[in-house]
RNA sequence: GGGGGAUUUCCCGAGCGGCCAAAGGGGGCAGACUGUAAAUCUGUUGUCACUGACUUCGGUGGUCCGAAUCCACCAUCCCCCA
């Protein structure tokens, strides 16, 4: 099976500017090709994660990618998708980001002398010269055609800026840009880029006079059509210290039936036969599939080691004991009296954010200290009970092994 | 430049000068049921020394015994006209 014929299979592909044409090029390794990474955070998320093993598979089949870091395009803002706008950063900030960025994209895709290259359109949109650029480019762009774009008709309503209006004309440039200096003939994105995007190939066409295209990913949504890689409208991040491998493992094992196989199709780089076995599976056993799903991936983003660390710590405490538990450590200072309450406990170790939610935790029987369900909110553990190690269970899915030095 | 409207707790959104820590919904958290899923049901959802106290309703001052609610100024956003 040809790469183009699996990224069909797998449901990576959502639109494509001119199938054909594509489909031999990347089939034959001819592309050079770009995905933009805005850094609006200093951490990757799962998000990117997509387009990431997306640039990783054209990659093995002997395509060009060109990862760029948006440290210019940042400084606008893209208004695609969102309701207000979004706050301004500074450049400092974005430069920070961008660093960051660079550092998880190198663990992932092979940047070595002509395999793939990372650019900042920093380089090249910090310069502009404005009444340059609107002779230039902005010539080519028709308003009337701009508002028409989904991207925008959403913001119609809320109200647009010109800053982020032009966001459009500087992802086109960008695609101008490489065309010409990196002979860069296709470009990738989520499927809600797709506007912008045109806007490129349409700037080529018109100042060049030649054809670059242009290729849609399928965004990844659950069965209710919301966007994955979000944890109560926070990211899954990339970065460890901000989701930790064993929560990024957590994520995807815990996704819906409805979801695994679409995510492992999309996601992991398990080959597509195997894939199709599992479509037979159903009821428990997705839970084998979501095992799966999540070690693959966590294994892809941190290693064997934390993917194997995050697989033996969950089984272990969703199946009785759990040795592995993160642990805390506790000082004689934090007794009192020789004693430390269990809502003191909760909060020492981090298993609640106030005393107000361990008082609820406790009152509604989520508290469980050695496989013993805490009732009383004046419930304490001398410095013996700590010395032995107790460990300290929040709801099913929290837990803590609390000791004491 | 002129006129009008808005700003409420994580989000949306109600809020009569005292009965407002503030309706309702969403989301979150916990419990039941399960398969670490979904759906459903129940409880909960500012903080603390928790049957009480303290801090919140864009910001700063003011009126009043008492203000999220009234007044003044400032900030931000939206709409209409030019």
């Amino acid at each position: 099976m040809k790469i183009y014929e699996e990224l069909v299979a797998r449901g990576l592909i959502a639109q494509v500017t001119n199938e054909e044409e594509i489909k031999n090029m990347i089939n034959e390794g001819k592309a050079t090709f770009y995905i933009g990474f805005d850094c609006t955070a200093d951490s990757l998320t799962a998000g990117h994660f997509m387009a990431l093993t997306l640039m990783k598979r054209l990659q093995m089949a002997g395509n060009k990618p060109i990862a760029l870091i948006g440290g210019g395009t940042t400084m606008i803002g893209d208004p695609t998708g969102r309701t207000d706008m979004r706050k301004m950063l500074t450049i400092e900030d974005i430069n920070h980001n961008a660093e960051c960025f660079k550092r998880q994209m190198e663990r992932f895709i092979d940047f070595g002398e002509g395999k793939a290259t990372m650019i900042n359109n920093a380089d090249w949109l910090l310069n502009l010269n404005y009444v340059e650029l609107l002779r230039e480019v902005g010539a080519c762009f028709s308003v009337n055609r701009m508002l028409s774009a989904e991207c925008y008709k959403q913001r119609m309503e809320k109200g647009l800026s010109f800053l982020e209006f032009n966001y459009m004309i500087m992802q086109s440039y960008d695609f101008y840009h490489l065309f010409k200096t990196y002979g860069c003939n296709m470009q990738f994105g989520g499927d809600d880029q797709w506007s912008n995007m045109l806007g490129g190939t349409e700037l080529i066409r018109r100042k060049l006079g030649q054809d670059a295209h242009a290729m849609t990913i399928t965004l990844l949504t659950d069965s209710q059509g919301k966007k994955m890689g979000k944890t109560a409208g926070n990211a899954v991040w990339l970065d460890p210290n901000k989701t930790s491998p064993f929560e990024f493992y957590q994520y995807w094992r815990n996704v819906g039936d409805e979801d695994v196989l679409k995510c492992i199709r999309m996601l992991t780089f398990l080959p597509i036969e195997q894939i199709n076995e599992m479509d037979s599976w159903e009821g428990a056993q997705l839970n084998r599939a979501k095992e799966i799903l999540a070690y693959e991936l966590t294994q892809m983003v941190h290693g064997t080691e934390e993917a194997e660390k995050a697989q033996t710590m969950a089984r272990s405490l969703f199946t009785g004991g759990a040795d592995n538990a993160p642990t805390v450590e506790l000082s004689a200072d934090d007794l009192v009296d020789g004693a430390i309450d269990i809502l003191s406990v909760l909060v020492k170790a981090e298993l609640v954010p106030s005393r107000s939610e361990a008082r609820r935790a406790v009152e509604q029987g989520g508290v469980v200290v050695n496989d013993e369900k805490i009732t009383n909110l004046r419930h304490s553990f001398t410095s013996d009970d700590l010395k032995a190690g107790i460990l300290v269970r929040r709801g099913k899915k929290n837990f803590k092994k609390v000791v004491i030095k």
